[in-house]
DNA sequence: AAGTTGAACAACCGCGATAAT
DNA sequence: AATTATCGCGGTTGTTCAACT
């Protein structure tokens, strides 16, 4: 495991980006592609890591990023999405095209966190704030972990005890997640998560488990059936500012709205055969 | 007008995973 | 098989700016 060797090179800049380096990553990616990020820098003429230069990119210049405020469906559709997968952010940003997931990591931290205790909900659990204070007051033998610094954490397990909880309570009482009932009106996009809510996580979980890693280098490609959900940007309006310059959506030009027209609408599992 | 506070956003840091050697 | 280089992720910190006192 070695260190980033960046971390220990000096004289290179930090903090806020100029429009100047801007400029310069911008062209020389439109130009020449990422390809190796510790090259960038140089090819580029910055005197930058190459770490900052990709997550300049990432979070910031990348011609397909929505930018501007979230909509009330993105935000309900983060809080769903967290609940099923705790703090995989970058998990998160596949099914939320145009964001980053320094953008839904922010987002959660500053507001969603908030609104959601305001609700009386815990936004680590996800479970009622009165159930969840009564349960630290009261310590049992649970492996539940405990909120503020441990999010819901599908990896150690936590996950799946979250997940078995939530597929219970969300199937029978709306109202524990709010987003599920109040909010999610028939006329907003997130109709379409009129399936058995037991099915929909359990794909999520599936293809999470199995494709951990393969969108970030080649796109947020967002897995069914949330693609489905994703798709009255491109079908209905177009609201992610229609951006059309697609090719940069990932290096092997397939463009995230050609998946969606290919995809067959109905089969999860036959999505992650072509990732 | 000046100082303080808090929200929102941008960027950095450290670590694990994995590909390359 | 061991080591090194790189990528990508999540947590954290820093910066900016508006609202408030």
């Amino acid at each position: 495991m070695g260190r980033h060797s960046c971390c220990y090179k000096q004289k290179l800049r930090k903090g806020l980006w100029s429009p100047e380096e801007d400029e310069k990553l911008m062209n020389h990616i439109t130009k020449h592609g990422h390809g190796c990020w510790s090259t960038v820098p140089k090819l580029a003429g910055l005197q930058r890591c190459g770490k900052s230069c990709r997550l300049r990119w990432i979070n910031y210049l990348r011609p397909d990023l929505k930018r501007g405020a979230f909509s009330q469906e993105e935000e309900d559709l983060i809080i769903e999405l967290h609940a099923v997968l705790g703090n995989r952010w970058s998990q998160i940003a596949t099914r939320l095209p145009g964001r980053t997931d320094n953008e839904i990591k922010n987002l959660w931290n500053s507001s969603i966190k908030k609104k959601l205790r305001q609700k009386g909900i815990d936004p680590n659990t996800h479970k009622p704030l009165a159930e969840v204070e009564h349960s630290k007051a009261a310590p049992t033998i649970s492996t539940e972990r405990t909120s503020e610094s441990s999010d819901v954490d599908p990896s150690s397990g936590g996950a799946l005890g979250n997940l078995s909880h939530l597929l219970s309570e969300t199937a029978q009482s709306p109202e524990l997640l709010p987003v599920l009932g109040k909010h999610r009106k028939e006329t907003t996009s997130l109709a379409h998560l009129r399936v058995p809510p037991k099915e929909l996580f359990l794909d999520q979980l599936v293809s999470g488990h199995e494709n951990l890693t393969s969108c970030r280098s080649t796109g947020p490609i967002p897995n069914f059936p949330f693609q489905q959900l994703m798709c009255y940007n491109d079908e209905c309006g177009n609201k992610n500012g229609g951006n059309n310059n697609s090719f940069w959506f990932n290096q092997n030009e397939v463009r995230c709205s050609t998946i969606f027209t290919v995809m067959p609408t109905g089969s999860p599992l036959t999505f992650l055969t072509l990732t």
